[in-house]
RNA sequence: UGCUCCGUAGUGUAAUUGGCAACACGUCUGACUCUGGAUCAGAAGAGUCUAGGUUCGAGCCCUAGCGGAGCAACCA
């Protein structure tokens, strides 16, 4: 036996444990993740995923990976392959269960013509707005239509020659026939197959009937002996159809249980497929993988690692509220899981040049510096040191406010893991108001590590030594949108809420000599500055680094 | 004016058979630091949507309201 562990569990959990407690289907957890083949994977997707695959992992099940392929208008096979690398990236298998809708299809026909058979369903000759009409309304209940008693003989015969593409798409459709008065709209002889003669993307032109969603999911469950189909809330009220479907179905005790969980929602950005495709279509960002999308492939270019989104989405939990997540909480994640890995580094973005007047011209030190102080595992690197160096621009300033420990006129301040230094004066441009270089002395006795080291200066900066450093292009990520609820907002379309400011791209920035070898995806801690990755776009000789996050910054707080 | 689901600090979650409302993020202090950003310590912040009821005792149970979300695709 294990240990118990003694953290809480979500609902979704504890109803999976009482079922095993009780014995019921024999004991088993199989889940599954069901996604549709018509867009990419995001973060909200990984929030489903880690329940899948997290409840069969723990509980000594099985999870499946199922396309639901039922609508060959809008799947496509480009999909596929993208969604089974992010779930492959988050850390998740589903060996040989990989199982598509589309190869229940015979089946579900099978399923369809029982249904008929037994007077449960019928053919509907109407077309579809004189069927919604008489589907009613919420409020009011629904009319049967002429064609529910139909024989079903008749209906019989319709379905297959339905099938064999004999009707216009449109012109006939396959109901249950359940309840027209029902309070639940879904009760009320929801349509289960339609005529569409698009080919599919696996079965060809095969079929010429599709089932629809709510008569492939519960079914495909019971195929595949699924336990737990876990599922985001708006499937709520298509539990009892859900239902309906597997009685109908049923041949043995077996029964696959529908639990619906809320959705992720982030502030600052929007979670549907169909926005984030109008994003990608209209240009307003760079592709389905811009590191400003929420998509599992876009934070993966970020600069997100798997464990950060698992722990994120572990920090939220599974609940039956609709709830609005704080992208503080993803960056903490993200902060959290780089502090402890992320190799730190010199980079200076926006750089000036500064001069030690009293270094020695051809000299060049190499100054050794850890690599992570998190983590002296990591070992440290040789950076060079030399008279020229580049700083950042923040790090100066002529007439400093109160309470800056940096450098200005006349203070002393740490190069780290090299010398202290004092500002003795600075050149100007007198017409842009620039500073184009500071000139500094430095105390040969306070290099780090050597006597007089233990000297205490307010202020530590990260530097890059001018001859040896290599050029490189950042481009700094924000928030893609403005407003924290860009999708919610009735009167405005979310479009209106783009953040102008979600991507600035800075060339020339100086970086230490180590980092001309990063190969893309490889991250890194900019010293004082944040977290950074190598793009995909970076080579050898032209870098190009991304920020996924900076770092926490109380002196740009404080000046606020 | 139907049905279903949901209302706990700013945000997200806890509070296993009713027992002084806890944790994380965020915010604010302070300490420490060769990352102002790591780390550590501490603080503020809800009396659990409202009103009744049951009970010695209710966030948990009951009733009635109020508020929010979802449901009327030949989408999933």
């Amino acid at each position: 036996m294990n240990e118990e562990s003694k953290a809480p569990v979500s609902f979704i959990e504890q109803f999976i444990i009482d079922d095993i407690r009780e014995g019921k289907n024999d004991g088993r957890v199989h889940t599954r993740f069901p996604p549709e083949p018509n867009g990419y994977l995001h973060i909200g997707h990984a929030k489903a995923i880690c329940l899948d695959f997290g409840m069969a992992e723990k509980y000594g099940g099985k999870c499946n990976l199922r396309f639901d392929d039922t609508n060959p208008v809008k799947e496509e096979v480009e999909y596929i392959d993208s969604i089974k690398e992010d779930i492959h990236w988050l850390g998740f298998d589903w060996e040989n269960r990989e199982f598509y809708a589309s190869d229940y299809f015979g089946k579900l026909f099978e399923f369809a013509v029982d249904l008929i058979k037994r007077g449960l369903a019928y053919v509907d000759d109407q077309p579809a707005d004189i069927i919604s009409t008489q589907k009613g309304t919420p409020t009011r209940p629904g009319q049967a239509s002429p064609y529910r008693e139909r024989p079903a003989e008749e209906s019989l015969d319709l379905f297959y020659r339905m099938n064999e593409g004999e009707f216009e798409e449109g012109s006939r459709v396959l109901r249950a026939k359940i309840d027209m008065a029902s309070p639940n709209m879904h009760m009320r002889d929801p349509i289960i197959y339609r005529i569409l003669k698009t080919p599919h993307h696996r079965t060809g032109d095969t079929w010429k009937v599709y089932p629809m969603y709510d008569f492939a999911h519960g079914q495909c469950d019971y195929f595949e002996g699924i336990t737990h189909s876990l599922c985001t809330l708006e499937f709520e009220i298509h539990r009892p159809l859900y239902d309906w479907l597997v009685y109908q179905l049923k041949t043995s005790d077996y029964r696959p249980r529908q639990i619906e969980f809320n959705r992720l929602n982030l502030n600052y950005t929007i979670m549907s497929k169909r926005k984030l495709l109008e994003l990608v279509r209209e240009g307003s960002v760079n592709g389905w993988d811009d590191p400003r999308m929420p998509t599992l492939c876009g934070l993966r270019r970020r600069g997100y690692t798997p464990e950060s989104i698992k722990k994120f989405i572990d920090l939220i939990g599974y609940t039956k509220v609709e709830a609005i997540n704080d992208v503080s909480l993803l960056e903490h994640a993200i902060r959290d899981d780089l502090n402890l890995r992320a190799p730190r580094v010199f980079g200076v973005l926006d750089p000036v040049k500064l001069i030690i007047t009293n270094y020695p011209e051809a000299k060049v030190e190499e100054m050794d510096i850890d690599n992570n102080p998190e983590d002296p595992g990591m070992g440290s690197r040789k950076v060079p040191f030399s008279n020229e160096i580049y700083i950042e621009r923040d790090d100066f300033m002529e007439d400093p406010p109160h309470k800056y420990f940096r450098l200005s006129p006349g203070t002393e301040v740490r190069l780290k893991g090299a010398y202290i230094i004092k500002c003795e004066s600075f050149k100007k441009n007198e017409g842009s108001g620039l500073i184009e270089e500071i000139y500094c002395t430095y105390d040969p006795a306070s290099r780090s590590g050597g006597e007089a080291a233990g000297r205490k200066v307010k202020g530590t900066l990260h530097w890059v030594s001018a001859q040896h450093a290599v050029n490189a292009e950042v481009r700094l990520y924000d928030r893609l949108f403005d407003h924290e609820d860009p999708a919610g907002q009735k009167e405005d379309d979310y479009r209106k809420f783009l953040n102008p400011d979600s991507l600035k791209i800075l060339k020339g920035c100086m970086l230490e000599p180590s980092l001309a070898s990063a190969k893309p995806s490889d991250k890194f801690q900019f010293q004082r500055v944040g977290y950074f990755c190598a793009d995909l776009d970076s080579k050898p000789g032209s870098l190009v680094f991304n920020r996924t996050v900076s770092l926490k910054d109380t002196w740009a707080k404080m000046r606020k």
